[in-house]
DNA sequence: CTGAAAGCGCTTACAG
DNA sequence: CTGAAAGCGCTTACAG
């Protein structure tokens, strides 16, 4: 059995109040008496309860983080940096999986208000506004990336997806693409609408016209990609470059041009989107768009700290820039 | 504000408890009480606060998990394996990173015995047994991977470091490799202990004798594993093979031979650990001693929920086995 | 088949 | 500078 505030006051010689003073550091306390607590603490290596503080303070010093699935290999550096925020912080999160669906989206959602996480960080799969109501966790801050909200409980962490999706589309026209298709992600994702606006405005500007039967939507994950980038090369095989919603479908359309003896970058050209480990190693390395994925899970759990801090307080999203890697394969 | 046990009781016009038999199904109940306390939990949205039963009942629903670092790629997988089995039963997971450094991993636990979790997944850095006591997760079961625990409150699941370690020289050896140079992990890392002794016993077998100086420690990271490789190229010429603690490492030694002219695998040959995502998509794909991480992060959690039901029963570690995948690099 | 009381381990006003 | 009482939202024996 673990000490508890009644064992070390006994201890102490003091009252249970006195003995919860000094834990949380609250009122004066005679130097003595304050030192005599703190021997009885170490003596029996007390640790309060975060349950039992909680069930009074409605905190609980924890947050949850609710993404598609950490296989996935934009996430850990994500998770990475909002843990590396909220751990010194004293904060503990809960990992949760959506894999994009949004019943298992729900049901994370009231599993981490069962267990009343003080805030929650999301990349959410749907629209959410319905489901910050449905799901109680109104009253509840919470950080959305990727999707703005207007709420003073929920605030968002932006992508520059549409600028991403011309950079990458600038980048293929200026070394003579015209012919470019695009792999363009799951269909229900506005982040997608976005990037895919990017790619014809990039188009569109320079007097290229915009094949709607170029533009494939997918499962953001490699075997769709190779599979999309089969079919693509095989029917129009006047295809000389490809962009891609993502890193992974990338990936998947180099390995189809493998397949169809399409070199890449001189028969096939692609630019992925993310920057994930390893894309930078692989031959030809990975022409992609960066993004700041350590930097997007620090940025998220600040933007949770502050709404903590300040609650209902309405603050503007923030947004963050993406970066063209120029590599070889494209 | 959301409801209590009190609203619903009023609401469905019956005592407190009688509603906190419906919610947790026991007892012989009225069917028609019942079903009067049923539509008030819906009409009210009602959600048991798991903080306040975790207060008398000792469970919290929740686990921790704490590994290395998650953006290593080997981890993302193993905790999907958690996950998967750990939401569908209603328990939420805390990820905690070690970062292997011995005081932030007891800082993680304790953070988790503060939270009290039901039970603890644990990648050690370091001999767990006097960490058992120090951090009061004693009689709080826990599984730890690679570590073998003697306690009735722990358990172990192992992979077969030894078995790999010994395949994959052997492979080389096959290909009449005699000149093989180890990149060995982490010093304090037990797990490195069993597959660098499968190194050994592997050449020794063949009657190739260990040259000392051709086994190099460092830490598991690719960027270590270009520096130690490079070194190891430079300063004895006559090697033509390199087996790898992990992938990561071995990343780092193709990245070397690349950078020194060397062909792989015709100038040397690479052999990693672990098969983590990509390895197989890189050219050339790596040759590399696969683990079921997956698995692993399964049968953690399995084993952890079996020691939930049935506490105090020492059990047998589970082994967990590898396979060779013989790929290009070697 | 249903209820009133005590208690889980803390903190929050309120006294003194 | 320190303490006694009430209460956070539940469950656990114990009655009836």
């Amino acid at each position: 059995m673990p000490a508890k505030l009644r064992d070390v006051a006994q201890k102490a010689g003091v009252s249970i109040k006195t003995v919860s003073r000094v834990v949380n550091h609250q009122g004066e306390l005679a130097e003595s008496t304050r030192a005599r607590v703190l021997v009885a603490i170490a003596e029996l290596g007390y640790r309060p309860s975060k349950l039992a503080r909680a069930l009074v303070t409605h905190r609980t010093d924890t947050i949850g983080l609710v993404l598609g699935d950490i296989t996935n290999p934009f996430f850990p550096e994500v998770a990475r940096g909002v843990l590396d925020v909220a751990e010194p912080l004293g904060y503990s999160v809960f990992l949760c999986h959506s894999d994009g669906d949004h019943q298992r989206e729900i049901r994370s959602l009231h599993s981490l208000a069962d267990h009343a996480v003080d805030g929650i960080i999301i990349f959410p799969t749907y629209e959410l506004e319905e489901m910050l109501d449905q799901v109680a966790v109104s009253g509840r801050p919470l950080v959305s990336v990727n999707r703005p909200l207007n709420s003073p409980w929920a605030s968002s962490v932006m992508i520059h997806s549409y600028r991403g999706g011309r950079m990458a589309v600038a980048h293929l026209l200026a070394r003579q693409h015209r012919t470019i298709a695009m792999l363009a992600g799951p269909t229900a994702d506005a982040h997608r609408l976005r990037r895919t606006k990017g790619y014809r405005d990039a188009l569109l500007e320079h007097g290229v016209p915009v094949r709607e039967e170029w533009i494939v939507p997918g499962a953001p994950i490699q075997a769709r990609g190779r599979e999309s980038a089969r079919e693509l090369l095989l029917r129009y095989p006047e295809i000389t470059a490809i962009v891609a919603y993502n890193d992974l479908l990338a990936l998947g359309a180099m390995q189809a041009c493998n397949e169809l003896g399409r070199r890449v970058p001189d028969d096939c050209a692609i630019v992925g989107f993310d920057d994930i480990p390893l894309v930078d190693s692989i031959s030809p390395s990975l022409t992609t768009v960066r993004v700041d994925k350590y930097g997007l899970g620090r940025q998220a759990m600040n933007r949770l700290l502050q709404m903590l801090a300040k609650p209902g307080v309405e603050l503007e999203p923030i947004w963050l820039d993406v970066e063209l890697m120029v590599r070889q394969s494209a």
